[in-house]
DNA sequence: CGGCTATGATTTACGACGCC
DNA sequence: AGGCGTCGTAAATCATAGCC
């Protein structure tokens, strides 16, 4: 148990980047809410449950997405029109 | 039918959010010894008087308003550290008991 | 195994708003 | 009015995870 704690607690000061499905999730509200990427606190929090991160790591992700997006629209177009098709399908019903 | 709340508008590609801010000072790190110097001020309050301000600009060679701001962001950092520390204290030991 | 770059976190600097 | 408070953020920068 204890090396479990510990393990975990280390985990903390280490960087991960985040899991392949938590990032869908993000991308998924950015390039939803493409003309304000501005999540409400509520919402922060909804996304954090929903990423197992924190509120601040949601604010961090976005807050980097916004300028990185900004910088560089090109880069990010196919990221773009991907996770635009696809709440396409799911607004689809 | 459906909602059509949150449109997402061709027209506009993506507008304003990405409207920058002009005529801001560009970001300039602290050095080490201006960190510390103000890192200990804060250990011995958080809140400066308009002189206690004074002298310590003139010492780290910031200006007043630098070091007014310098302690605002960093009162917000400690802030946020309690909130991270009381989270984490909670989650340890429900996981692991 | 490096070197690079993408990514998450932290650091300056403000604007917007609040309360004496 | 005026100054300093918090809150949320932009933008630059830091640190390093992870991929070739």
């Amino acid at each position: 148990v204890m090396i479990l704690r510990s393990r975990f607690l280390d985990a903390r000061r280490k960087r991960r980047n985040f899991s392949k499905q938590a990032t869908e999730i993000l991308n998924e509200y950015f390039y939803s809410h493409l003309s304000n990427p501005y999540p409400s606190e509520e919402a922060k929090e909804e996304l954090a449950k929903k990423c197992s991160i924190t509120v601040s790591q949601v604010s961090n992700w976005f807050g980097n997405k916004r300028i990185r997006y900004k910088k560089n629209i090109g880069k990010f177009q196919e990221e773009a029109n991907l996770y635009a098709a696809k709440t396409a399908v799911t607004a689809a019903h | 039918e459906k909602e059509s709340k949150e449109e997402i508008k061709s027209d506009t590609p993506t507008s304003n959010w990405l409207t920058a801010k002009s005529g801001r000072k560009k970001r300039c790190p602290y050095t080490k010894h201006q960190t510390l110097e103000l890192e200990k001020e804060f250990l011995f309050n958080m809140y400066l008087t308009r002189e206690r301000r004074l002298e310590i600009s003139k010492s780290v060679n910031l200006t007043d308003r630098q070091v007014k701001i310098w302690f605002q962001n960093r009162r917000m950092k400690l802030k946020k550290m309690s909130r991270e520390n009381r989270i984490r204290e909670l989650t340890a030991n429900l996981t692991f008991s």
